[in-house]
Order: structure tokens, then sequence, then C-alpha cells
RNA sequence: GCUCCCGUGGCGGAAUUGGUAGACGCAGCUGACUUAAAAUCAGCCGGCAUUGCCUUGUGGGUUCGAGUCCCACCGGGAGUACCA
């Protein structure tokens, strides 16, 4: 080991330092010894139980539990890494040290989530192909990883834009693409509903067990029908279909956006541009086939109760009844279906709205009827005029734009009117743009005496309010307002006024007078359906995922359209479809603004790609390739299996070896979903990725690709690390690293700051590039070692939570293991000073007492606790004056070595042992010193603190009771107490005498 | 607006089931060592105060006892928003 030259800091060494010091030099030479070490011996290599990853070196699968500790992959952005990206890689990496130690065999890798934005825009600007760009950013993130210590199976590392691993996300497509959804069949888990290859439906309608829509009553059979119609026909059951609904068109990317990445101002998540409804076709995936399993299933997962909640939420499960309306048309008489979960105020429906764009307003009268009044008309000379004007000024309209409004309610009479099938009474039919046409059925029946939208429209449009249901008095609503002028909207109430008889509509007599809402809405819907007007159901908010993009750096369709436009996959045996050389790889972007614009795909630019001829079992013919590409969210949609075995070329997973680390009940903690053990990351994805990866598996467990219906098992949403920043009184960031604290202001209580001697103005929130603030991991490698920040990053707090970065506070853990190391080595020599003697019992104690503490605070994920208590026992054993006990400070080094490993590994070899610890089994406390021989009984009079005692842990509680009146005799002044609660050994609680 | 989460010293944060509030670290202070400084080691370190009182955002409540449970409010963060 050689001395170091630098001296710029502190703890990068300098002359006059002892020789062995552990300081940053030595660190760093230490961290990069045992990296090595790693590497050439294979140290992390996970064993499978077949195939070609079977080697472990030496520790085989069998026999050995399994664990699969997963983190969210990174985009491999030019950017690079700061201190606060690799938070959550720290933590699983010491969960799975932690895991090799308690000797499981754990599967811990780490890939690459690389189609993406910005290096496609980046070759737009270089015309450089993206793959080239990402893929140097590839190697350089793989090297600040692995500068870490992190602990990966790099045999098992892969990248989403890999052709292997490109071949597998269109296979999945292709299977994908390739079933239905078939709501009666019950799955082998017992439940109801699967999906299932697309030929068990074309069975289904050869052999005339189902009725094919649309051919109903044609007398066609399915041989009968042409090829296009046959297509028809399955689109509208795949799983990924063409759809030809409203989609989400951004002219300023040029490309369209699944639901999820339009935010709430109804622009683009990224690039913040408008984003406008357009009918264009797409493929999309039936995902709300899965709504109520994806939501089923979250009782069965250890997930954040935040995250459920946010994935229940946007599924947004709701029950209620769909009721049909006869409405009078010039064309004849037309069904209206409307969607209520409330049909219990049907009595009060006093008109009915449907949305812009509904079927309906195709069938309106071409004149308006006679008395509509002025407002109801718009100004518009017919209906069909005003209906056209105000689609297009719906549909232009943003969601800013409607928020904007505040709430003021829009509308315009259709000349239409629905009746009641309830009642008989003929409504009023209005269009607004309060009703959704992608919710329920995009038409709704208006209870102004229960809805406060409905009656915000009654009072505009002058329409009639009434009261179906009454509160109850305990209900906490005002009732001096009941038949007044705001709308009851309390779900709790007697229902009032709810009563027909035969004669005034269809079905028979029915009254709900004097029933609660729930029993109510029951009743009615046994009604309906008698009735044959409705009947009871679900409604999603969740819509299916678009699933095409207009973009280059992303995966091909497997999909080829012959001359009639028919789609056929491609087959399985000429996966991978590369992507073509384009002249150009950016999409034709628009005006922003420019809503009628069309998309183009940069691969329809090559046209000897998109025409060729395919053998596809009719003989060689032309066909032309589908030119979108997938969505980002594909490859991180199944790539945790992929870990499994990324050199099986046969499989995307094998069954073996899925069930031995994700099958169900593949170890004790995880539960009959199985799944990966421990996945960790950001709480973004909380929607997008993590509910798409959820309903891939489960298609791929109903078509019996995998054995449990979820992908993760457990996951754990790090919190970020924050950071000031500060800026000029321009209000321009300045560099961080630059700038000087000055003397606490009494004003504000808050210190100054200045930069270049000019006042500056400190802010908290993100480490960013463009905020002047960022720390790498560079620098701290550079300043202590990868073992500090590493220490640094797991005793800052929860890793749940969010919190500040310190700079100052880092030296604090290069001081513990600085005083470790003093521990074990002598500084001048270099010589290993460990005594051998025994620990003195209080050692003892304290040791054990720590194993099992640490213990639990490993298992809980909690390693700032551990790590606390680790720094407690290391300050006892610098302060013993007989040297430090081999015995006591081996343990301390193993427990530690998940957060410090470099070190540790150091440590550990200079005390004599020629194998890696990250394999030694984790200490165990020796129950005869743990615990402790006194405890401290402390006497409280009426909740405050009077006397403590030295008592036994297992003290007799009359004899605590006996020996704390004692203690306190003199305040009780002699009375007798009133009452005495003991709760041995720790508390003597006592009310005294009034 | 609705839903969820969080408020503890100068700072980051500890506190099984309600049971001695402030573990551990940073910063600060004192001492030892040193010509001196750094480093290291030992100690102090919530506030007020004469022995005791006050203190976990504020105000109430339950309890022998509340940072922890309940109600209301204040402040911060996240999600979501005409979903019928």
């Amino acid at each position: 080991m050689s001395e170091n030259e630098n001296n710029t800091t502190s703890y990068n060494g300098r002359a006059s330092e002892p020789r062995f010091r552990y300081n940053a030099a030595m660190a760093q030479q230490i961290e990069q010894k045992w990296q090595k070490q790693w590497d050439d011996k294979g140290t992390f290599w996970a064993a499978n139980v077949s195939g070609d990853l079977k080697d472990g070196k030496g520790r085989n699968a069998e026999g050995r539990t399994p664990y699969f500790a997963m983190d969210m992959f990174p985009y491999p952005s030019g950017k690079g890494l700061h201190v606060g990206h690799p938070l959550g890689y720290l933590a699983t990496d010491v969960v799975s040290r932690y895991h090799r130690m308690k000797g499981e065999n754990v599967l811990h890798a780490m890939g690459y989530d690389a189609f993406g934005l910005p290096a496609e825009q980046y070759a737009v600007q270089t015309g450089q192909h993206p793959r080239i760009t990402t893929e140097a950013n590839i190697a350089n993130m793989r090297r600040q990883l692995h500068r870490m210590g992190l602990s990966f199976d790099d045999r098992r590392s892969f990248a989403t834009i890999d052709p292997e691993y490109v071949r597998w996300t269109q296979w999945i497509f292709s299977r994908i693409y390739d079933a239905w959804y078939d709501p009666d069949f019950v799955r082998e888990d017992g439940g109801k509903g699967s999906a299932r290859p697309i030929d068990t439906l074309i069975a289904q309608f050869q052999a005339g067990e189902r009725a094919i829509p649309g051919f109903e009553g044609t007398g066609k059979r399915w041989a009968d029908l042409t090829s296009v119609e046959q297509a028809d026909v399955l689109n509208d059951f795949r799983l990924a279909y063409i759809s030809k609904s409203p989609v989400n068109w951004c002219p300023g990317l040029g490309t369209v956006l699944a639901n999820e990445e339009v935010t709430a101002e109804g622009r683009s998540e990224r690039g913040n541009f408008p984003v406008f409804q357009r009918e264009l076709r797409q493929w999309s995936m039936r995902i709300t086939v899965y709504g109520h399993r994806l939501i089923e299933d979250l009782d069965k997962i250890d997930w954040p109760q935040k995250v459920k909640l946010m994935q229940r939420n946007w599924i947004g499960e709701s029950h209620g009844a769909s009721v049909h309306f006869e409405v009078d048309t010039p064309g004849g008489t037309r069904d209206l279906e409307i969607y209520t979960t409330r049909p219990d105020t049907l009595f009060g429906a006093t008109f009915a709205v449907v949305s812009p764009e509904h079927d309906l307003l195709r069938h309106v009268p071409s004149a308006w009827p006679d008395g509509t009044p002025e407002d109801w008309r718009g100004g518009y000379d017919t209906p069909a005029e005003g209906m056209e004007a105000y689609r297009v000024a719906a549909e232009s309209k943003t969601a800013q734009d409607r928020v904007a409004e505040g709430g003021q309610k829009t509308g315009l009479f259709t000349g239409l009117y629905a009746i009641n099938p309830i009642t008989g009474a003929k409504l009023p039919i209005f269009t607004a743009d309060y009703v959704l046409m992608g919710y329920g059925t995009g038409a709704i029946m208006a209870v102004p005496g229960g809805d406060q939208r409905d009656y915000d429209f009654a009072v505009k449009f002058g329409l009639p309010v009434i009261y179906t249901v009454e509160p109850l008095p305990d209900s906490g609503d005002d009732l001096s307002d009941y038949e007044g002028r705001a709308p009851f909207v309390s779900h709790d109430g007697i229902v009032v006024n709810s009563s027909i008889d035969a004669t005034k509509a269809k079905g028979d007599a029915l009254s709900l007078d004097g029933l609660s809402v729930d029993a109510a809405i029951e009743k009615v819907n046994e009604w309906l359906e008698s009735a044959g007007v409705g009947k009871g159901t679900v409604s999603y908010r969740l819509r299916d995922w678009l699933f095409s993009r207009q973009r280059y750096w992303g995966e091909p369709f497997p999909i080829v359209y012959d001359e009639d436009g028919v789609p056929h996959l491609i087959p399985d045996s000429m996966l991978p479809i590369d992507l073509p050389d384009v002249p150009d790889y950016s999409p034709k972007t628009f005006d922003p603004q420019d809503a009628e614009s069309d998309p183009e795909a940069p691969l329809s630019r090559n046209e000897d790609w998109v025409k060729v001829t395919l053998d596809l079992g009719e003989g060689p013919k032309t066909y032309f390739r589908d030119t979108n590409t997938m969505p980002n969210w594909a490859g991180s949609c199944w790539y945790y299996m992929r870990y499994i075995d990324p050199t099986d070329t046969e499989h995307m997973v094998e069954r073996d070896e899925y069930d031995y680390w994700m099958g169900p009940d593949h170890n004790a903690s995880v539960g009959p979903t199985g799944g990966v053990d421990l996945y960790v990351g950001g709480v973004e994805h909380a929607v997008l990725h993590l509910l798409y990866s959820r309903f891939w598996h489960k298609i791929l467990f109903d078509l019996g690709y995998v054995d449990g219906p979820e992908p993760f098992h457990k996951l754990f949403n790090q919190g970020m690390i924050q950071a000031y920043a500060y800026t000029d009184d321009r209000g321009q960031y300045v560099p961080a690293a630059e700038i000087e604290e000055g003397p606490v202001d009494p004003s504000t209580g808050e210190p100054t700051y200045s930069w270049n001697g000019r006042h500056a103005n400190r802010e908290f929130g993100k480490m960013g590039k463009s905020l002047k603030n960022i720390i790498t991991p560079d620098d701290m490698y550079e300043r202590y070692g990868a073992d500090t920040f590493r220490l640094y990053e797991m005793s800052m707090g929860p890793l749940d939570e969010s919190r500040p970065w310190n700079d100052r506070n880092v030296v604090g853990g290069m001081r513990f293991l600085q005083r470790l190391w003093r521990n074990v080595v002598d500084e001048r020599t270099g010589e290993v000073t460990v005594c051998e003697a025994e620990p003195d019992t209080k050692t003892l104690k304290l040791l054990n007492n720590t194993i099992a503490d640490v213990t639990v605070e490993m298992e809980a994920m909690r390693p700032n606790t551990a790590i606390a208590k680790l720094i407690v026992l290391n300050n006892h054993l610098t302060g013993l004056k007989d040297g430090v006990p081999r015995a006591a400070v081996e343990p301390l080094i193993l427990m530690l070595s998940p957060v410090a490993p470099h070190i540790c590994e150091e440590l550990w070899s200079r005390l004599g042992h020629g194998e890696s610890l990250a394999y030694q089994p984790w200490p165990t406390a020796d129950e005869r010193y743990t615990g402790e021989d006194t405890v401290t009984a402390v006497v409280q009079i009426k909740g405050k603190v009077r006397a403590k005692l030295e008592v036994s842990p297992s003290i007799d509680p009359d004899q605590l009771q006996k020996m704390a009146l004692e203690a306190v005799a003199e305040r009780l002044g002699g009375k007798e107490p009133r009452k005495v609660i003991v709760k041995a050994p720790k508390i003597v609680s006592i009310v005294p005498a009034e």
C-alpha cells in the first residue's frame, strides 16, 4: 500500500499522517482491489437450477432459499448519475448482501431501459444512430455503478434494445395479439375470466357455439366471411387490437400518447405540448377487461398503501346501472343508454345530457321544437348547426380552458326528448361537455336534486328540481336546505316520493319509499332488469392502453398487412424485426396547435423495408409492414423475468427457472401470487409502469407462460434526495459548491449566503444540473471513497422518506470507518492489533444485544438505525483498555459489511480469513448474553417521574410495587394511593389519594 | 374541491404494543496531547430556572400515563379532479 501524495482535503492523506491511516486514498485502493476480486472470482454469481447460469461458483441453487432483489432499471441518460440516483440501488444492495449472509441464493442484477426519447432527439440533432450514443451511455453508467461496489451478477445484465431482448418483447406482443378475453372461463386458480388463444374463439365461431357479432341473423357461417370480415370480427376480441376511437394526438411531438402520458392540464407529460382528441387508427391493449382483477389482486401483494390506492383510483371501478330511455327522433324511435351510480334517483331525473361526441346528435330534428326557450338554442338556427358548432368548440378546448371556466356549465338543447322508463316523464335532452364520451355510456340522466353539476346546469337553463332522497337526521347535511336550493348529495338517506303504479310505465308497480339508499338501489336494479330496460353494471375510469407511437427509437411491431389491409402476425421464427435505417429519425412534428394534422411515422420513410415479400403459409406474397413502434413501457413491462436467464434463446423465461425464482410460495415471505421478493424504485411509476407490468403478467399467467399472477410481491418506494440551490438577486442559479455561509440574520433566524461576495438566496428542492447543485458519486469517491458514500446514504434517515443532502454530514461516516480500522490495524505499522482474549461480560452483553437489534433493523430495511447501533458498539470497543477482542470485532465487521463491503472485506482478510465474507453466516446472538442485568424502573405519580429504581428484569411485580411506594412515601404523605399500576419491570404508576 | 401522507433540539434524525422524549451523526463548547494547528482521545451539548418547572405545529379530548389514539384547526408534501 503506497503513500498518497495528494493533500488537498483532510481525508485524502497528507505527509504527516500515519502511513496506514484509513483515508480517501486508501479507501480507493481497497475498493478497487476488492471490486476486481469480486469480478475475477464471480463472487456474486447466482446459481440457476439448470441451464447456462447453473454455475454459482461452488454454491448451487439446490437446498438454498431463493431471494430475488431488484431495482427499477435506469434509462442510460448521457448526463450520468448524481448522488440522488443510486439511493435505491444501495438499499437493494444492502438487502442482497444481508440475504446472502443468511445463506440464501440471491438474484441481483441490473439491466438498462434503453429505448427512449432523449437518445432519439440526440440522434435527430447529430444524425448519429441512437444505438451508438445509447450504448456509450450504458457503458458509462455501468462503470459508475460498478465503482459503488454493487453486488450484481454481471452475467445477467442486458438492455431492452438488445436484438435478443427485442425478439422476446415482440414475441410477447404476438401472444397478446393472438389472445382474447373469455369472461366466463374458469382459471386454474379458481377465478373467473381468462385470456385464451384466439384459436379457441375461432373454434367457437366455426362450431356455431357463439354468434358472430355483426352477422347475427344473416345465416352466414364463419367460413362464409371474407378475410377482411373475419379480421374485423377478431379485432374486436383481440387483447392487442387496432382501435378507431379517439386518441390523444400531440402535433407538437408528432405522436399519439397514452392517457397516462397526458397531464391533468391536457398537455403532454413530455414537452408540455397541447394534446387533442382525434379519431385515428392506432394499436390498443385491452387493459380494461383486467380492471377488476388488477384491483382485486392488490390485496394479495405487499405494496405501500399509497401505491395501491393510486392504482385503485386510476382504475376507478364504480358500480351502477345502465338504463335505457326511448327517444323519438325524425328517423324513428332510438335507444339512449345512460349510466348512473344512483339508479334509486331515477324518479328525480328531470332532463338528460349526452356528451358532444354522442351518436344521438346525428339524429336531431331539423328545427327547434315549438316553444324552445331562447337560451336553450344557443343562438343557432337549427339543432344540427348547434350540435356541430358545440362539438367543435368542445374538442378544441383543453382541460385548462375548462378549469378556467370555473365550473360554469355550458350546453345546448338537442331538440330531442327521452322517456323516463320508470315514470314515463318526457325529459328534454341536452348536450354538454361536462359529460364525457369515454366514461360510462357518454350519456347521463340528470338529477339536479342529487347532483351538484346537474343542479348547476338546471339552474342555468331553468329546469325543474325534484328531490327523492331525504337526508338522515344525523347525516351532518344541513336539513334546512332540503327542499330548498342546494342538492342533497350524501349517500345516506331515506328514499321518498319514489313510487309508481304499473299503468304509468313498463313493468310492475314499484315503490322505494322509506328504503335506505342501498336497499333502494338493489330494488330498482331488480325492477330494471325484470322490465327489460336496464341492469346493474360496473364501469371503469381506466381506458384501454394506447400502444403505438410514431417514433423511431422503439420496438417495431411484428405485424404486416396484406393488400386488403388485413393484419398478419410475423411468425416467431422470423423475430426479431430489426429497426431499418431511415434518412431521418424524427417524427414529423407540426404546429403544436394544429389539431387537424396527421401523424407520419419515421419508419414509413424506408420503402424497401416497408414493402416485403414473405411466405406466411400462402406462398410468397407482398406485404406492408406496420410502421409504428411500441411505447417506451413495452421493454420495462417484463424485464424482471429476463434476469432469470438472459442467455435463454428458447424461451422468454423457462418455466422451472421461473418457479424457482418467482413462483408462488418460492420462499416463506412470498404468498400464493409469487413474484419478485423485493422491488425498489420511485413512486413516480405507481400507475404507469407498475400497472402495465401487472397487466402483461396476468395475460402471460392466463396463457400459461408463468406460474403466478403478480410480478412483484413486495414493492418499496425509496425517498428522494433533495438539495439546496442558490440564486443571485437576478434569479440566476449560482454554483452551490461556491456558496459562503455568513452569520445568522437576527430578523429571520437564517444565515445569510453569498457567492463571489454578492448576496445569494437559498431554495430547497431537487438536485439538478440546471440548478447548479449537483454532487456526483465520483466527487464522493474522490473525497471519501465508496464505502463512506454508501454509509452516508444509508444512515441519513428512513429509506422511504425524502431528505436533504448535507455535504458536511458525510464526514461522520468516514470517522466511524476510521475508528473501526484503528480498532483492528495499527496506523503506523499496519499490523493487526486485535487481542485473542475473551471479551469482558459488559462487551459480550453489548455485542449480543447489538447482534439481536441489528438483525431486527436489517429485516425491517432500516439501515439507518442498524448503523447507529453498530457505531455504539464500535465506540465501546474503542474505549477498551486491554485491546479490542477479535471475538467482538469480527461480528461487528460482518454486520457492517452489507453497508460498507470493501473496508469490511479488507479487515476480514487482514484478520486472517482467506475467503470473501460475502457468504459468511450472519452473526447470531448468544442468548446467555442478551437482555440486561438490571433495568431502570420508573416510579410515576400522575404520569410524572418521581423516582428511579435499579431492579432485576425479572423482578416480582408485588415487590416492585412495594419498593416504589417506599421510594415516594414522602410525597404520598402517608395516605393510601387511590390506584397503583405496575408494569414490571419498567413502570410503577401511582394515582395518589385526593 | 376530494383523497392520502408528514410536522420532534441550531441541522439530519432516534423512540416494539400508549410506558424515562431527544439514540446515532453533524455543527458548537471545554479539557488532554502538540511550539502551534490539524488529526486523535475524554467530556458537555432542548429551554427556563436556586433543588424544580416547561417542551414533540396549535387548541381540545380519552387515559394512571399521549410524539404515539380521537376531534378541530394551522403549515408542508403527494395524488386526483366536471367519472354521472
